[in-house]
DNA sequence: GTTTCTCTCGTACACGTGTTCGAATAGGCT
DNA sequence: AGCCTATTCGAACACGTGTACGAGAGAAAC
């Protein structure tokens, strides 16, 4: 690996021209040294390597970003907003999958901060844990301690920077279109007991229950996974559990979707019989048949602007910035009346 | 941010030992001060800086990828099996979006080889552009030259390891189906010109066209951007140009949904009046409507495989594996025999 | 001719860690 | 008690880069 001291060798000038040169600082140097050292850069194919140029300049620069899984849609969206400003900016991402897994996102958190890198985005939801909650949150004061900026995305106990989407609101205007069309049997696939998102949500569609005089059995709410096999399976433990359903309304797309492949395997008519509704509007929820009735969130947005946050340096660090984003109902086709 | 030094200081004892007890060295030392130290760690928030160690000890661990999107699901699921890989061996994952920019693959590159990772994973098509393609192998040389191991999935022109999948007998087969179903009159929606995948997807096409004694005329072959709205303008233009097509092939699955969404809006029974067929069998192929019949490529599987190739320290650098995987049909309900 | 100023460039050190080598201490053996 | 060895620990350097500081040379001013 060819080192500077190379370059500047053959180029016969001192290793600081050579630096000098290469990155382009103020002072002043001879158009024909700069000649030799720009040539023998071309001729060695040398790089700076990145670890001593950060080691040596105290400069951070590169974005950690730790999300539940990127191949998740609702992830992969986040992240395209995330990596739009953030390369918009000239910074590197690095992005952590945690897949759920609270110990593994402490892990990530050390690794970033091991890492240098100038702030740390958090993007999952948070966790009802009580014991990790204190632990990540002393892990980031730890970290802010250090001149580091954290942003996160949703509920977190973490008093800082964010983004929060209104999951309570979505979850209301979910439930009250379902209540307004007439369904008095709601079955609910709600995401993991764990996370603060399904609670959020699992609020709003309370709330929208208690104002139209409803109420939301807990034999008509089944837990899963967030996924497309899991939201499949609880559709049809509720379907089993309570064949007078007509209506199921998942707490994010993916689960809408594998309750409508379920359905349909079952043969049961979409929105005819049964009436499907999801959240987030993630983009394949057009593609599917019917087209998915959901709740919008703007993910690509939210992504983009919870780097912002973390990319203002001069932000006031003892004022927490606060945005939150409003969500939206998006009537597609797999909502109607429930059977006469 | 606390440093080796400051540990050592707390706990009384040179960084020397302090580096030995945090990193689990062989040399042996006493109880009473591996407890002091490990005490300081704890009390300081200590965590090594990445940066110094890599300087350090030169022993290069993170692994670069380069994809074009992660976002897109065709390269989500790629990465998916990248990732379980790499961290089944303990590795960080640094992910590069290209965007299909050779310019930002060439930059990502180097800044890959300036972080000194240990490999380079590249997940994108290869390009049609001899300039382009000469540059990226000469710096992957370069980069071979000082030791970093290079893994490519599909086709390029870098000699080296690499996962193959059969793109051409890919196309064969999906176009073979259409063939043997008594389409004549066959629409196909392709990628990008200047991308290895999209002529070889071509190629079995055209080799399927040739066995059955048919032709694919330039007019009956739009060129698109491998993503839905791109697909869905391609079906469009081919549909006004020749409305008597009786089946759309799509070179990969958004493009297909792509052209689903369109023929839905202009009222076009699929598959009674046009068939579909996508490429790829992305996740969501199963839950549009109707369910995308296309040929499945083992995406997981192939990222996996990479990264296998990638972390293999020990192989024979002068003999290049080459990892075919194969293509499969997967027949849904997108596509029928034409209309009478 | 001497002084001073400016313009360029090189020397030296710092960043934070791992590791080699030598020193010091304690303990065992004769 | 004296010597030798085994055991621990610390001082010093290397990794590759950026930069403050100083040195040298040339030019300008007297």
């Amino acid at each position: 690996m060819a080192t500077l001291a190379d370059v500047a060798r053959r180029a016969g000038v001192s290793p600081a021209t050579a630096s000098r040169i290469i990155n382009g600082s103020s002072k002043p140097v001879t158009d024909a040294l700069r000649e030799r050292v720009l040539a023998a850069v071309e001729e060695l194919q040398y790089v700076p390597n990145a670890h001593a140029q950060l080691l040596a300049r105290s400069h951070r620069t590169a974005i950690g970003v730790i999300v539940h899984d990127v191949s998740d849609p609702y992830f992969a969206e986040i992240t395209r907003g995330l990596q739009r400003v953030a390369t918009a900016h000239g910074r590197l991402v690095i992005i952590c999958n945690s897949y759920r897994d609270p110990v593994k996102e402490l892990e990530y958190v050390e690794l970033l901060r091991a890492h240098q890198v100038a702030a740390i985005v958090l993007a999952g939801s948070g966790y009802h844990d009580e014991e990790f909650t204190k632990a990540l949150d002393g892990k980031l004061r730890v970290y802010e301690g250090t001149g580091g900026r954290v942003a996160v995305i949703g509920r977190h106990e973490h008093a800082g920077d964010a983004v929060v989407p209104d999951n309570e609101m979505g979850g209301y205007l979910l439930a009250s279109h379902l209540y307004e069309l007439g369904h008095e049997h709601i079955g609910v696939i709600a995401g993991p007991k764990q996370l603060t998102t399904t609670t959020d949500r699992l609020a709003g569609l309370r709330r929208a229950a208690r104002e139209h005089g409803r109420k939301l059995p807990p034999t008509r709410v089944a837990y899963a996974d967030f996924d497309r096999a899991s939201g499949a399976d609880a559709a049809a433990a509720l379907l089993d559990t309570e064949p007078g359903l007509t209506a199921l309304a998942a707490l994010n797309d993916s689960m809408a979707i594998g309750a409508l492949s379920l359905l349909r395997t079952r043969g049961i008519a979409v929105p005819e019989r049964v009436s499907v509704i999801g959240f987030d509007d993630m983009p394949i929820a057009r593609d599917v048949t019917p087209a998915l009735t959901t709740v919008r969130l703007p993910l690509v947005d939210m992504g983009a602007r919870a780097m912002t946050l973390a990319l203002d340096e001069l932000a006031d660090r003892t004022a927490p910035r606060i945005e939150q984003v409003g969500a939206e109902l998006v009537l597609r086709d797999s909502t109607a009346a429930p059977p006469a």
